[in-house]
DNA sequence: CCTTGATCTCAAGTTACCTTGAGGTCGCAT
DNA sequence: ATGCGACCTCAAGGTAACTTGAGATCAAGG
């Protein structure tokens, strides 16, 4: 029935444009897979309109501390072929909202024990607990999900 | 007075051992300006004992989120030549405690934000307000402070 | 004295996330 | 048909935060 006509795709300059991003980043989140897209027959990229979400999903998801290898398996639950529906938005962002709420906690408890840890000045890692291997925020060195804050 | 004798300095390899990091790193944290060291007859470094807690706190820092360089500002307003006081690494966590509420906050706003976003599905980012430039967690891309969290 | 583990320097590699540049092609308005 | 901006690919560069490796020296116990 419908039928794919050419105003349903865009090029990847108005993708870029859409959602802020430098071409040089589709092209990026492409090769990574975050992104799909079909080529012309002059080899374009032309991405759906619903591509706009995506990226801006993206950048939310960035913005919030999750690494692009993260965000991927976010996405890699859309479905195939279709385009998103509100639901299927809804439930990502629900998932992604728990993780989240896991980071602002591990944060706060942790600043809690710097207080501790400066209220008695002593700042040892034995004898304060911010080493505590249980509850710690992350040892992942450069390599980690970081998360962008001014 | 007061004399440095051999037992007030300690080994590369006994500072790293006592805070946890590689040797590397502890190299690396030197040629950054965030510790320093005096050298042996023989080129080897030696550090000071209170080094162990300038480095214990550089660990915490950036499981806070703070990047190498805004942590050596921090440290550059201890006292030189002499160990910092308890008095000294209080004055210095209360700086980076009003940092990190800053961070905890901006990210729960987004939070919330996204919340309203995933409530009506939209993901616009025109609509919502998740671009809002005057309330943005950074968009200093791979260059940014980062936080490390599981 | 000699061996062995700890250090030293310096260069290059690693991961994440992109950007920049070179050299070449597309596609649309005039 | 032509010009020019938008695209294409592929290689290399850039930052942060380190690690790894090579080749050489130090230092301390036996």
């Amino acid at each position: 029935m419908a039928t794919i006509t050419k105003d349903d795709v865009i090029s990847i300059g108005t993708l870029a444009a859409r959602t802020g991003v430098a071409v040089s980043a589709v092209r990026f989140y492409e090769e990574k897979g975050l992104i799909h897209s079909v080529r012309t027959s002059g080899n374009q990229r032309r991405f759906l309109r619903s591509d706009i979400r995506r990226v801006s999903f993206i950048l939310i998801a960035q913005r919030l501390g999750l690494a692009l290898s993260e965000i991927e398996r976010e996405l890699a639950t859309l479905p195939e072929g279709r385009t998103p529906t509100v639901r299927d938005w809804q439930r990502i962002s629900h998932s992604m909202r728990e993780q989240i709420d896991q980071k602002i906690n591990l944060m706060t408890r942790t600043r809690a024990k710097l207080d501790e840890c400066i209220g008695c000045g002593c700042l040892s890692l034995h004898k304060c607990q911010l080493y505590n291997r249980d509850d710690r925020m992350g040892a992942a060195g450069a390599t980690g999900p970081r998360l962008v804050l001014d």
